[in-house]
DNA sequence: ACCGTAGTACGACGCATGTCAAACTACGAG
DNA sequence: CTCGTAGTTTGACATGCGTCGTACTACGGT
């Protein structure tokens, strides 16, 4: 069946550690729909499905918001069969921004506090 | 003069400290021009003239981006005479977002470090 | 072979953003 | 009072962003 690889045609791009940008990643954790996929992923198991999230709003603009986050360098991608996993590039992030994340997750969490208490 | 307290007409409408959205911040941060005003005002003096900054923008694109620091809480100013001046809110900051805003400026640096070899 | 589910691609739309130049206001110095 | 310096305002412009619907592709199960 002319099937070569399985997957081979279907890897997903993503910036080499070095090549993440402080600016992008800020910018790709200030949109309310990406944050709340970035905490979730913290949160929960380390790897979800996109189709998991169930997010406020449509297919494509899902495609679109994690499409962010992987070229911002905050999230990895693998097709699983017809699934595609979402994992944290924690280690990455760690490496780059120390105790960046981790801060940002700390304060959305605390300003859910605030806004819910 | 009809000069009434000399500065009650100039002054700067700023969010109260529980205002302060996490997400404005990120954005605020997330612009290159933006973020090395913020990065200045952390290593240099905590209180800093506009026009001591020479940014690599227009006199209003300036404005502009002192205008979105402000509004979204990283920053406050107030008029000094003629000059304005630009203060960090990092206690502000600190007691919402402990962490953050040392993060954001530490791994500023580290990529300045990675960039410039 | 067929269908259903998961996600992508494309085109569109409206609104926000970063940018500028030019005209304007506010203050201090002389 | 006049002038220069500091910053604002306004209007414009191009681009980017978040959003959608629809049509499409990819894979797994039956």
């Amino acid at each position: 069946m002319t099937r070569q690889s399985a997957s081979a045609s279907r890897e997903l791009e993503h910036p080499a550690r070095d090549a993440i940008r402080l600016e992008s990643v800020l910018h790709a954790l200030s949109d309310p729909v990406r944050l709340s996929v970035v905490r979730r992923l913290a949160d929960g198991p380390p790897e979800q499905v996109c189709s998991s999230f169930d997010l406020p709003v449509s297919k494509s603009t899902c495609t679109h918001h994690f499409r962010v986050l992987r070229e911002s360098g905050v999230i990895n991608q693998v097709y699983r069969g017809t699934a595609k996993m979402n994992a944290l590039r924690d280690a990455d992030l760690e490496a780059l921004f120390p105790g960046l994340l981790a801060a940002v997750l700390a304060a959305a969490r605390a300003q859910d506090g605030r806004g819910a208490g």
